[in-house]
DNA sequence: ATTAAGGGCTAAATCCTTTTAGCTTTTAAT
DNA sequence: ATTAAAAGCTAAAAGGATTTAGCCCTTAAT
């Protein structure tokens, strides 16, 4: 561990907070000499002295730390995870990142463990509902950004993917081939990312006058097993193979191709696949499936942008849509 | 936040010292009468007292943090990280995460920032020599663990897949096949995953009596272009097309897939592929692709269990070879 | 010669916990 | 009745930085 303030002081013959005083450049507001500022920077050059960062968060109450909750470090929320890493990184912050795997309870003792741990804030990809949210926000006095799943309310910052618009747009693509017999394989219900999901894949279907049948649309959850459970519901549950799937996350993309591979192999000479999420593998499937690339980036930098503006510029919250974009192949 | 120390005391009537001692467990040693021992414990439950972990930290300078520094939160180390976090989670840790990108600046950097900001150790995939490490250590006071690429050297502690052994296998299938011709698509010639991978590779054909021709062999780096790259090398300088390529990381066999599809649409035809790295989606590529599946979730319990045991039980390093396992198609 | 203003710096409090050394009171022993 | 031991608790220091209030000295002004 480097010199302390102290011993600092000691070396330049000074107090402690003159030094403080100098490293923290207010030097001139408290008058200290150019003398004495110049003979303290070159001793704390010297001895590359770095400020015990532990101490000051504890004098400041600011730990310039952020929580990270979400529920799996997969490809999406890896890639989400990384570039708020980098992003904070750059500003000074580190990330404390922890996983729920999609358990709300967990989230809960995570957001709890955190806000003792006192970080300056959370980005988090909640489970959470309105409710659960609000009873969160009156406990815990640290601003909170939601990503990748939004709760209603124009008091919450978030930045999710356009998931109702991605949707659609991909839906449409195969609506405008007059594909109609089109099924619904969804996540989890109550989150956000489903509802519009669920919203966007209706409108494609209204917009051509088909009505959507319930009995089309699935959701158990996002887990791969989920999406194979599903699968084999629609496969052995109509005698008639459906014209096309959709399925809304790339996991449950990941079940069907079990389901088919083990159950099904000629499933893809009858039936349309497309697919929320994008991956490279999706490259050299065949058939082509068509998907939905979310930005990760885009959602990634937005939802430091906002954390950093609410802690450094007092700006309040915000909220952004971020576009996907439509993969065809 | 919630309540101080100080603030306790003054609801239960006596000194911060007691109330410290009571929640530390020290009761008896320092005598506490049980009656004053239960009306603390009843008021700090009640006002549901947690100690400031920053002050703590302060305190007794350990912040019950760990730094984890990977190149990048892809499938591999974002599983990885998963895992550490949860098992760090279960024993009172927290998990800073910080990505290189594979870039040894980057990583210095990262090491220097974190250690600053006083984590109790590093768990590290690092890109160092055996030189470069030494410089560290001398320099950082911290347990450092490595984790899937090693240093070599009886003092370091670290994590990693049994690199040699699961090429060696691998490579040895396609032999077993009477497959002679092999080339191998390498990573960063100078971390131990190329230096193992490519041992492994080289022992397959030996053990054949093949004799491992130093053109068939490539090592630029890890990324998806680099795969590219070199399977451009190897189908466009030779004239006949190869009878099998190894690529040792699925980012590579994402660069050939890449190659293949573009330039190169009937290589499945006349070569035979297999990778370091197994995928799930590789399950539904025509033709299979042999793999090697490293067992993340075992390279990510150990190496978090040898800095615990440093760090708490004072055990001093270890060294864990975690065997990966071989997946034929 | 006295006062005011400005220059140059610092003591001490603060953030919250942990821990050492030790104080006071009671009980037991001689 | 005195001393020793035990019981029950606490003051204060330490950990390292920041920040407020203010001290002392010089110079300029009246």
């Amino acid at each position: 561990m480097s010199l302390s303030l102290e011993e600092l002081a000691l070396k330049a013959d000074v107090s402690k907070t003159t030094v403080s005083l100098v490293l923290n450049g207010k030097s001139s507001i408290y008058r200290i000499s150019k003398e004495t500022e110049n003979r303290i920077l070159k001793i704390a050059k010297e001895h590359n002295y770095k400020p015990n960062s532990i101490a000051r968060a504890l004098r400041l109450n600011k730990s310039l730390t952020i929580g990270l909750i979400i529920p799996y470090l997969n490809r999406h929320f890896g890639r989400v995870a990384e570039v708020i890493e980098q992003n904070a990184r750059e500003l000074g912050y580190q990330i404390i990142i922890a996983v729920t795997q999609d358990c709300l309870n967990t989230e809960h003792d995570l957001i709890e463990n955190l806000y003792e741990r006192n970080v300056d804030g959370l980005i988090l990809a909640t489970m959470m509902n309105r409710d659960q949210f609000n009873d969160l926000s009156s406990e815990i006095k640290i601003p909170i950004v939601l990503v990748d799943r939004r709760i209603d309310g124009d008091d919450i910052a978030w930045v999710v993917s356009d998931d109702e618009q991605g949707t659609h747009e991909l839906v449409s693509v195969l609506c405008q081939e007059g594909v109609k017999d089109i099924y619904f394989v969804g996540g989890i219900e109550k989150l956000s990312t489903s509802i519009d999901r669920l919203n966007g894949f209706k409108k494609a279907l209204l917009d051509k006058g088909v009505e959507c049948n319930q009995s089309k649309i699935q959701q158990i959850g996002y887990a791969v097993a989920d999406g194979y459970e599903m699968t084999k519901n629609i496969i052995e549950r109509f005698s008639k193979t459906p014209e096309a799937i959709f399925t809304s996350a790339i996991t449950l993309l990941e079940g069907l191709l079990q389901y088919a591979k083990e159950h099904k192999p000629d499933l893809f000479s009858h039936t349309r696949v497309i697919t929320y999420d994008d991956h490279p593998m999706l490259d050299y499937l065949q058939p082509p499936i068509f998907s939905v690339r979310q930005n990760a980036e885009e959602i990634a930098k937005k939802s430091f942008e906002i954390m950093h503006g609410i802690l450094e510029k007092n700006r309040s919250f915000a909220q952004e849509l971020i576009k996907p974009e439509l993969i065809l192949r």
